[in-house]
RNA sequence: CGGGAUGUAGCGCAGCUUGGUAGCGCACUUCGUUCGGGACGAAGGGGCCGCAGGUUCGAAUCCUGUCAUCCCGACCA
């Protein structure tokens, strides 16, 4: 391809809209535009890194057996009903679009595709004879994203390998998980790319084990826990850890002590010396469920823990065997329109009375009593009276009447020790998931009811994994990796380009034709190769071969006189000057060798 | 949705306080000189000042509304 001809754009000035590396260079170097929020348009160059991506993707999805398909983006509501997902996927913070058709019937975007493929499969997989099978499809997902963000990290359209697979029983889908997990982390290597996998939430998609794929990097929305040596890492959201011991209270009576305006653990321990470890804390929170019951709740952690929201919220899923819809505090406006007076928010206890929702409008009678082991684990502690501005000093647990259940609701930290292995302590990375695979059991099929008959004759729903790969998200995060500040450099494997031939003064008849020569024997040994042939000077070539990261530069010319050229690595900068036809050889020795 | 910010030429910005009909750099076109790290000179082209109302003799500028985009939180590949 010549330069020329290939409409490239590259901008100078940094795009204002842009906050993060890779945004910034993939828009400077005439990758991408902007459509609308969260909406790009992928230009020549990137739909190259793309389909590129996209080989490596099929390859290794073939190579464990999976079958290519293409399934539809627009999708019937009535599939949606059937898996009960409808509601919560487009109604309120639900981030599929939806739309009515000229008859009126209601039709939603596809934003992933488990309910058509269960449907599918629940129809033409009938005999455990067929199973297992795997499919996959690369294409376009769309999600109405609260907040689209980073260019093509967060975007509302965006380019996504998913894939299904089917089993007649749990440990066949094991076996399956475990051969995905092979195939994304070749699949990463191969792309260039650094990733962690760690422990995840399973979260709404729901099922039982699940992992993602983190490319470490600053700019990452994720935050990722791990070892030093790498045998346990997790998101956040899953994360476990050992707490730093408490400081135990001195000894002492129990009393109630006054703490006017200590509504904080910060202002409580800094007024009465205590230690934010001999505090329990309670978080009363109001949970409005998938059926539409709001439940209030008290949750109980160590003063100097934090809630982890998305535990808390498993937690609720499973007492009350239903989705959590929202999550939130309850606040004094809240109570306020539930008819109940005002709570002593600042000196709430663990045994915080049911009475006080007594008369609540819409809110459940009870409150649903959760406390973490690491405040359970606490002989004799600080907490608050259910009076304004009064706490108790040296409370026990046997003194509550209403005992919270034990439930692991904190986050881990950076510097907790590790559970796995204590000698190791924990330590924070930023990550952008890349990946996600799920062990989704039979949630889907028995909702849509996809069955087929087992070796026993008897019906039983297929057993389902599905596994994700953001691919237009990857490209990015492989310049959030990998770029410099002169621009992308690309690793080989995706790059949009391996070489490009820069002939620095095109004037110059004999840089010309040695150019020409290099570039036709290039794409003779079947390399994608450029032929920088603009009419501009050697500088502008040289910033722009660096923005656009080609990983390999052979540039043309003073000593093409002699026959010499400079061969440059994008990566590293290094530059050797040597005749042409060496050049040459050490290229394709590279890119064969990658 | 809550909080913050910004909308002026393809990109980056100034002008707005104190109203008088729009400017700078880059990019683009033509000519000349230059030609290995975003050249120089000369001459050009390109703007519903986000949109709609209002105030005013007169609005990019003041007022009201609205839309869009970006950033911080809940969502996820």
């Amino acid at each position: 391809m010549r330069v020329s001809r290939l409409m490239l754009v590259t901008l100078r000035d940094v795009p204002a809209d842009a906050e993060i590396a890779s945004h910034q260079l993939l828009l400077r170097g005439g990758f991408i535009r902007r459509v609308g929020s969260g909406i790009y348009a992928y230009l020549p160059l990137m739909w190259r890194v793309l389909q590129r991506i996209n080989a490596i993707v099929r390859e290794e999805m073939n190579a464990v057996g999976a079958l290519e398909t293409l399934l539809p983006q627009l999708q019937p509501a009535e599939l949606w009903q059937r898996s009960g997902r409808w509601q919560g996927y487009t109604a309120g913070e639900g981030i599929m679009f939806h739309l009515d058709d000229r008859q009126g019937r209601q039709l939603g975007l596809g934003p992933t595709h488990e309910e058509v493929i269960t449907a599918l499969a629940g129809e033409l997989l009938r005999s455990y004879r067929q199973l297992p099978v795997t499919l996959y499809q690369i294409q376009s997902k769309f999600r109405d994203e609260i907040r689209p963000r980073f260019g093509l990290m967060r975007g509302r359209e965006f380019i996504m390998k998913d894939a299904y697979s089917f089993h007649a029983d749990a440990s066949d889908l094991q076996a399956c998980y475990g051969a995905m997990d092979g195939a994304y982390r070749r699949i990463f290597d191969r792309c260039g790319l650094q990733t962690v996998a760690v422990e995840a939430d399973s979260g709404a998609i729901g099922g039982a084990a699940s992992q993602e794929f983190m490319v470490t990097a600053e700019a990452g929305e994720d935050l990722i826990l791990m070892n030093e040596s790498g045998s346990y890492a997790a998101n956040l959201e899953k994360a476990v850890s050992i707490a730093p011991d408490a400081i135990p209270l001195p000894e002492g009576d129990s009393r109630s002590i006054n703490t006017p305006g200590q509504h904080t653990i910060e202002a409580l321990c800094s007024a009465q010396q205590l230690e934010p470890s001999q505090v329990v804390k309670v978080l009363a929170l109001i949970a409005r469920m998938d059926s539409g019951s709001e439940r209030p709740v008290l949750a109980c952690l160590r003063g100097d823990q934090e809630l982890n929201e998305v535990k808390l919220i498993n937690a609720l899923t499973a007492a009350l065997g239903e989705g959590v819809l929202d999550l939130g505090a309850v606040t004094a406006e809240q109570l306020e329109r539930q008819g109940l007076q005002p709570w002593p928010f600042g000196a709430l206890g663990p045994d915080l009375e049911d009475s006080r929702l007594v008369g609540a409008r819409t809110w459940a009678p009870t409150f649903l009593r959760f406390a973490d082991p690491t405040a359970l684990a606490l002989d004799r502690f600080v907490c608050g009276a259910n009076t304004p501005d009064q706490h108790r000093w040296g409370w026990r647990w046997r003194d509550c009447q209403v005992p919270p259940q034990a439930v692991d609701l904190r986050n881990a930290r950076a510097g907790d020790r590790c559970q796995s292995d204590p000698e190791q302590t924990l330590v924070a990375r930023r990550g952008i998931e890349v990946g996600h695979i799920f062990q989704l059991g039979q949630k889907y099929s028995l909702a849509m009811d996809a069955s087929f008959t087992n070796a026993d004759g008897g019906q039983e729903a297929l057993w389902m994994g599905c596994y994700g790969i953001g691919v237009s998200r990857l490209a990015q995060a492989a310049v959030e990796q990998h770029h410099d500040d002169a621009g992308i450099c690309w690793p080989l494997a995706i790059a949009p380009f391996q070489v490009i031939v820069v002939v620095a003064n095109l004037q110059d008849a004999t840089q010309r034709s040695l150019g020409e020569d290099l570039y036709a024997r290039l794409m003779d040994q079947g390399v994608d190769a450029l032929l920088d042939d603009r009419q501009e000077r050697a500088g502008v070539k040289f910033k722009d071969a660096d923005l656009i990261g080609i990983p390999w530069r052979i540039v043309v010319g003073r000593a093409a006189a002699d026959g010499q050229v400079e061969l440059v690595e994008r990566a590293t900068r290094q530059a050797d000057v040597l005749p042409g036809d060496a050049a040459l050889e050490r290229v394709l020795a590279a890119i064969a060798a990658a």
